[in-house]
DNA sequence: CAATCCAAATGATTTATATCATCCGGCATC
DNA sequence: GATGCCGGATGATATAAATCATTTGGATTG
């Protein structure tokens, strides 16, 4: 069977030559996860780069005794894993799908040469990677110096701008995992999306939410 | 005044060729910096590639109303603000100079073609971005997810391990920086520093500190 | 259909740590 | 030499959020 394809939606393809693109095929291949599926694991040693086809996967950092951090969502036509790949070959967190996701394997030999021979796509990766580093950045910043309201805008805004570009959706998550997104206890993630409903900011049925005050939403988010 | 040669100290120079070197050479130049200066400052435009040559440098970010966070120090032969230079063109941290120092500023242009260049280079620099995004990232999962003992220890082990490699050493910082470094208050730092010498888990005379027992240091960071 | 399990929700209580206030000693400044 | 200022230290108090406990309702299983 034949899933080599999967390489089409790897980023800046157009800085790849055909041959190179024909190379990382001869070397890639998909796999299918189902919904809870564990694509890989903290302390693991690195494999394969992965590219998200299609799906949604959560990456997260389980901590001693209970407490997990989920450190962010990503969606088709992203890389995971690649901080650890590139730094450690030892796995910082772990991962696993949220919808049924298919992966695209891609042999690390194959990607490291592609680098190597590829000084243009290698500067676009590391711009890539350097991204990703901000990010965990910016959101473990927000984690550990806003209080409760305003990292609970944060993730409201996450979801509306970031995944879904839209004020209404639907949380693919369960109130525990909001809660580890947003670096609280279910508990406390309950109570203030609660008071948030009180005050009028959002609306909330289930795991459907609707922001009705944007403007709001984001002053508690700067203000923390 | 030719300051060239400040490029001799950059990392991985093994692996350039004399023209490679004597091409950073050209397009670069050594600058000082004393006590206290600002180096750069969060939400500038990035502009150079930035080594230290000797000295010592400490990132931090500073948010709304004081709050401000330390997030590593920095000595000689460690790029500074790589990340942000590499990921945004914008500084999304300041770093300012502990000590008198000396910042070797290289060109970006020449850089960028260097890694553009010799692919073997760029894959060293990556794995260096890469390291240093998931660096930040431990540092911030100690902030957000310890509570305070363990944040502490953490901050002695900084020094104790990477900085000086001895149990006997010198803060180099105020007791509101060594907080900044914790993610706590001044009062909070001291307190716990004192609870620490009372315990006799160290010993503690102004900057002066000597970790008595590093296995209980070690237990409280591992426990959080 | 009852029994069980789990997510969500909410109230009561506890706790870690920030905040506020004060004091001390050294150092610089007038 | 008095005055003010800053870093360090410690005590008292306030508070945000975790923890503990209970309830409800829907889904799942025997």
């Amino acid at each position: 069977m034949h899933e080599g394809n999967c390489i089409e939606q790897i980023p800046f393809a157009s800085l790849l030559s055909d041959s190179e693109i024909q190379e990382l095929r001869e070397h890639s291949n998909s796999i299918r996860y189902k919904k809870k599926d564990v694509i890989f694991r903290q302390d693991m040693r690195t494999s394969h780069i992965m590219l998200i086809i299609n799906g949604l996967v959560k990456t997260f950092k389980e901590g001693r005794s209970e407490r997990t951090i989920i450190l962010k969502l990503s969606s088709a036509g992203e890389f995971i894993g690649m901080l650890s790949l590139m730094g450690d070959q030892i796995y910082q967190y772990s991962a696993s799908a949220l919808d049924d996701t298919e992966i695209c394997m891609i042999d690390y030999q194959a990607f490291r040469n592609l680098i190597i021979g590829n000084g243009k796509y290698a500067l676009e990766i590391m711009n890539l990677i350097s991204r990703e580093g901000l990010y965990i950045f910016d959101r473990l910043m927000s984690q550990s110096h806003k209080q409760l309201p305003g990292r609970i805008a944060d993730v409201l805004l996450y979801f509306a701008t970031r995944i879904y570009g839209d004020t209404i959706f639907d949380f693919p998550l369960t109130r525990r995992e909001l809660a580890e997104l947003a670096g609280t206890t279910k508990e406390s993630l309950i109570r203030t999306l609660s008071e948030f409903k009180n005050d009028r900011i959002i609306r909330l049925d289930g795991s459907r939410v609707e922001i009705v005050s944007m403007d709001i939403i984001k002053t508690l988010s700067e203000l923390g």
